[in-house]
RNA sequence: GCUCGGGUGGUGGAAUGGUAUACACGAAGGACUUAAAAUCCUUUGCCCGCAAGGGCUUGCGAGUUCGAGUCUCGCCCCGAGCACCA
């Protein structure tokens, strides 16, 4: 007999699949469509790894099991090749990234096909194209004309080691993403998309996915971080300002956020000085015994003219230039300096104190902030550090005479006491009474921060933006002279070494806005992008006006070419759209989404929010991308610790390919475990699978073609693993699959069989060793066409029963015996049966019986 | 600290409230072989027992139930995410 070669088999059908273009995609076929998608890759130098291995093949087994099934399935694949390891290399080997990138993906196409992959390469994209990042900054002038990409200057999160701004969701642990550098904290101007103005439709919209994992959903969720509650005023009594501005006081500076979004209002007009905070509990508001606000609020009121004591002024400066990592590590011990101000609390008139301390953000709520000692935890830690009064204002029972001591704070609901003509009501009916009371407004804040989308790197879809003089004095000049009616809605203004120009963005016909070629990738450091340096690509003429422009020099992060790749597949080769409505409409939503966790609050969010922005675009069909999400836990090393060349315990798949074949490969990944787990590669276990395989040829190479027609009870052991087998893969459930599989083999090796059930048995193999099955089907079955192209077999619900079961015997819950009984027999009878036992007589002898229970075809119960 | 997951043999893991430990790895013994590898057969949760057989067992403790790995409550441990969000 010949002996299983994979390496020998794979390749054969590998080149018979491509020339066939079995998993090509049609578009508006009569069939029930399926989208399966997995996160394309990026394509490094060192090629796939385990982490890519996972996903994709679950969503190949998914697939091919829809094919079979009957289903137009769409699996497509592409390249998202932007991103620094290219450029970090260009620069290291003066390799221009496009060349290192195409070599890249070559490598890894041929992995990809090495590993039996269905993917229909018909559609394949590249985010670093430029036909396919001429849309990437269509998409984003859309965002730009509807005002939601602005620019800003503001505190943002910087890494020193990549030197480029980096949003909030790429820095994990106060560290990059990327590279984990402990990020740092800088004053710069960026680009931003507003994705709070979608914080609302981002968590409602979590409601309509039901076939979401709830920890996904609620992930995304608690990023939102959606409170509801009230803003209230306070007076300030004694602020001192530097005698320049006592005459004018107007201390309302076009105050924002780090991250550009207005926050803290310092009202300080004429006589009425007031501070502004959020809170969640404004039925606490009469134990708010004093005020905090953040150093960067602070920082404000110095800037506009508000004089502190030195010691006031150099917390703020130290706590303002702490790196983010070791404000983090201090939190807990609080620290904070009094303002040396003091405020009125409006519920109760009394004067309290006004602090500056770093436990109080800038970048949330109004920046400052009531403390209530008593209902919260880190008001009471700060008040006991600097001794400041705690005054309890709920009571968790009432009435009751005395509130007990506290030794932390109460931040349960109760009954308000001390709290004027409140005093005996319910915390929860107390919020808005009290808000009213004071004047209080209601407040809705997100925890979410507007995204810093400006890159100061080479490698990436260049921002299509201009900035023209011109125009701006032009504008100026419309507005104040002629009232012209064709007056541009759009043009907004900025300043520019100084000087203030409009802002235009390239006209459509004009993009792609194509990277130029460049002799020094290394990024400046000192917030510009290395574009800035080409005089002949950042000058440009104005295509508004003809004048001298100037180019934006940063760069789209990897976020962007990823947030709409799905919408590419439908329709890839488009010339005058990002996608036609009508393939857009056939193929949307995603059907199933493979992907990892790590992205949940990255592209998961971010393509969320760029569909969302469609939507309303009226550009896409539906607001939601993904119909359904599955997450695979990651792969670790045999050692149990995350692969990693440093530990050196990485395991790489072309060396199971290599020894084992590629089917081996794909089945043990899946057997390894649930593929949500986390789980640790074991190499002596591959073995496993692969002794399978090697049955599975010597059990059909046995087949001869002299079928016969009586196979026992064959037909029940196949019926009942096409039922598991199917429910298994709809639900993902692959390694169970896997067993099933080899159960099947198990029981079904000693027959002989009809001809139709190894073609059965075949079908069921295809999904997971698509090379081994194709053999079996098409050289030893003698099939002529594809296995992978055959109909899924159904089960026979009639032959999933057989006629006689074990049923099992119990005396007061515990099995005491196990009796062979006909399928469907009825209590009075299986009663005798079981009685009659030698095994159960021993237990009820002498014993009254109590009752008798009896699950049909399962279990008979005494209890005696 | 908060929010989610989890804790089942030597190992990875299986089990719509109904025979816990399927499937696989490893280990032990045997067959084939000059030998080894490969392959095949047998055994393999723990304890007592020569055996027949019996007892115990899903992190710990309680509860609901005829019956709990599965449901409820409390505790312990591990993993992930967020992290002073007022």
């Amino acid at each position: 007999m010949i002996k299983y070669n994979p390496q020998k088999i794979e390749k054969k059908w590998q080149k018979y699949w491509e020339t066939k273009s079995l998993y090509t995609a049609k578009d508006f076929s009569g069939k029930d469509k399926k989208y399966i998608l997995i996160e394309f890759p990026y394509p490094s130098g060192e090629g796939l790894h385990m982490g890519h291995l996972r996903p994709y093949v679950a969503g190949d087994v998914y697939s091919r099991y829809l094919r079979m099934k009957g289903c137009e399935v769409m699996y497509p694949i592409g390249w998202d090749a932007f991103g620094l390891p290219a450029e970090n290399y260009a620069i290291k080997n003066k390799v221009h990234p496009k060349i290192s990138t195409q070599k890249n993906i070559d490598n890894a196409k041929k992995q990809l096909q090495g590993w039996g992959m269905s993917f229909d390469w018909s559609r394949e994209v590249n985010t670093t194209d430029p036909d396919y990042y001429k849309w990437t900054q269509w998409i984003f002038l859309q965002f730009y004309k509807a005002g939601l990409a602005y620019e800003a200057t503001g505190l943002i999160n910087w890494c020193p080691k990549d030197k480029t701004g980096l949003a909030n969701e790429e820095v994990i642990n106060g560290c990059c993403e990327r590279c984990g550098t402990p990020v740092e904290k800088k004053e710069l101007r960026q680009w931003y998309l507003k994705i709070t103005a979608y914080a609302e439709k981002l968590l409602e919209g979590l409601k309509t996915l039901d076939k979401w994992p709830e920890s996904v959903k609620l992930q995304q969720a608690n990023w939102i971080g959606k409170s509801e509650g009230a803003t209230i005023q306070f007076t300030i009594n004694n602020l001192q300002l530097t005698s320049d501005r006592q005459s004018n006081v107007n201390l309302r500076p076009e105050l924002r956020s780090r991250e550009g979004q207005p926050s803290s209002r310092a009202q300080v007009e004429g006589i009425s000085n007031v501070v502004e905070v959020f809170t969640t509990r404004p039925d606490t508001l009469f134990g708010a015994t004093f005020l905090v606000i953040s150093p960067e609020l602070a920082k404000k009121w110095l800037d506009t003219g508000w004089q502190a004591g030195l010691d006031v002024v150099a917390y703020i400066n130290e706590r303002l230039n702490k790196g983010e990592q070791l404000r983090q590590a201090e939190a807990k011990d609080k620290t904070g300096v009094f303002s040396g101000i003091s405020a009125i609390n409006p519920a109760n008139q009394e004067e309290i104190s006004v602090w500056v301390a770093d436990y109080v953000l800038g970048g949330y709520g109004t920046g400052a902030i009531m403390a209530v000692p008593a209902h919260d935890e880190r008001d009471f830690e700060f008040a006991q550090k600097f001794k400041l009064p705690i005054k309890m204002v709920i009571c968790p029972n009432y009435p009751e005479p005395k509130c007990p001591v506290l030794d932390n704070a109460y931040e349960g609901e109760g009954y308000l006491v001390d709290s004027g003509k409140f005093d005996g009501m319910p915390s929860e009916e107390a919020k808005w009474k009290i808000a009213e009371f004071v004047g209080g407004k209601k407040s809705v804040q997100y925890k979410l921060r507007d995204w810093v989308f400006s890159r100061q790197r080479y490698w990436g879809e260049p921002i299509p933006l201009v900035f023209c003089k011109n125009c701006a004095v032009n504008s100026k000049n419309q507005k104040s002279n002629l009232k012209i009616k064709e007056e541009e809605p759009n043009l907004r203004t900025t300043i520019r070494d100084g000087e203030e120009c409009a802002i235009v963005p390239v006209p459509e016909e004009d993009l792609p806005v194509k990277l130029p070629e460049i002799e020094k990738y290394e990024p400046t450091g000192t917030g510009e992008s290395p574009l800035a340096t080409i005089e002949d690509w950042v000058n440009v003429k104005c295509p508004k006006c003809g004048g001298a422009g100037k180019r934006e020099t940063n760069t789209m992060p990897q976020w962007a070419g990823s947030s709409w790749y799905y919408l590419r597949y439908c329709d890839p080769n488009n010339k005058k759209e990002f996608a036609d409505s009508e393939p857009l409409k056939y193929w949307l939503p995603v059907d199933v989404y493979f992907g990892g966790m790590e992205h949940t609050t990255l592209h998961l969010l971010y393509s969320r929010f760029w569909h969302l922005f469609l939507y309303d675009q009226k550009l896409v069909p539906a607001p939601e991308p993904y119909f359904a999400r599955v997450q695979h836990g990651i792969i670790l090393g045999p050692d149990g610790e995350k692969m990693s060349k440093s530990r050196g315990n990485v395991v790489n798949p072309q060396e199971v390919v290599d020894r084992f074949g590629a089917d081996t490969l794909r089945m043990y990944e899946l057997f390894l475990g649930p593929h949500e787990a986390t789980i640790a590669w074991k190499t002596e276990s591959i073995v496993g699978v692969s002794r399978f395989l090697n049955r599975m040829w010597d059990f059909f190479g046995k087949y001869q073609v002299a079928d016969s027609e009586y196979q026992g009870g064959a037909d029940i052991i196949l019926n009942r693993a096409i039922k598991n087998i199917s429910e298994d893969i709809e639900n993902h459930r692959f390694n169970t699959c896997i067993s099933e599989l080899m159960k099947l083999l198990n029981r079904i090796e000693n027959y002989e069989l009809r001809i139709t059930s190894y073609e059965l048995f075949c079908k069921l193999l295809a999904p997971f060793a698509p090379h081994l099955a194709e053999e079996l089907w098409q050289e030893v079955l003698g099939n002529k066409d594809s296995v992978h192209v055959q109909p899924w077999p159904e089960y026979d619900e009639k032959l999933l029963k057989e006629d006689e079961l074990d049923i099992v015997a119990q005396v007061n819950g515990k099995v005491r015996d196990v009796i062979r009984m006909t399928r469907g027999i009825n209590h009075e009878e299986a009663k005798k049966l079981v009685l009659a036992s030698e095994k159960i007589k021993k237990y009820t002898e002498g014993k009254a019986i109590k009752k008798i229970l009896f699950v049909p075809d399962k279990l008979i119960n005494i209890v005696i």
